[in-house]
DNA sequence: CTCCCGATAT
DNA sequence: ATATCAGGAG
């Protein structure tokens, strides 16, 4: 039985990951640190394939703040519907956007705390656009990333709060947004949520969770 | 804590 | 049938 990861393990483990996905990166399709933020608003709970599918259509005519400040709140649920809760996230594009040209000077903000300013925007979402966009180290624990860091015994936290920051403390901040995307990457793959792939896994000798399977 | 929510995998 | 999917607000 395995206890939680120390921080050289955890590191060891990160170079497995890394071998494994090389190519681990974000895979919300977008052309703009807009494109992005709106995808990321729309991929709360639903799969990143599914927002793909949708912001290709949609960004075909509409990607800028401005196409969506004002447009009719109807025809951007029915442009955003197949991702599910559509009418807050319809509602959120639209108040973004707004805000983001009435107080930003029509530019998507830089900063984890200007970015949360955005109505829809929480943690998670401002970490990734910042991390993603700008260069901000960040680790954006979403359902992948806390399931994986947990389960693996990188953290043993409750929540995505405490997650974030012992995670902070685990890694060092050089490779904090590198490993945010390959626990993404792991948790899609491998370390799914039902019936992961334990006897496949390439970090099992790491994993707490395997020795208990 | 509950609510928002359609589409897909199991 | 139901768990899950790159969450956030009230």
């Amino acid at each position: 039985m395995k206890g939680i990861l120390s921080h050289d393990e955890a590191d060891k483990c990160l170079d497995v990951l890394e071998e494994t996905y090389p190519d681990a990166k974000c895979e919300l399709e977008h052309k703009s640190p807009f494109e992005l933020l709106v995808a990321t608003i729309l991929s709360a709970q639903c799969t990143d394939v599914r927002v793909n599918k949708v912001t290709e259509e949609m960004f075909k005519k509409y990607n800028k703040p401005e196409d969506f400040a004002n447009m009719d709140i109807k025809t951007l649920e029915g442009l955003v519907k197949e991702c599910g809760l559509y009418r807050n996230k319809a509602k959120n594009i639209k108040a973004s956007s707004n805000v983001i040209l009435e107080e930003f000077n029509g530019k998507v903000p830089e900063t984890i705390k200007d970015l949360m300013k955005l109505p829809g925007v929480g943690k998670k979402t401002a970490n990734v656009v910042a991390s993603t966009c700008f260069g901000v180290p960040a680790i954006a624990v979403d359902t992948h990333v806390f399931r994986v860091s947990n389960r693996i015994g990188f953290v043993s936290e409750n929540n995505v709060e405490k997650t974030e920051k012992a995670l902070e403390n685990k890694i060092d901040r050089d490779r904090w947004t590198k490993a945010h995307h390959l626990f993404i990457f792991h948790g899609r793959r491998c370390c799914t949520a039902r019936s992961p792939k334990c006897q496949a896994c390439p970090i099992k000798d790491f994993c707490r969770y395997y020795e208990e399977t």
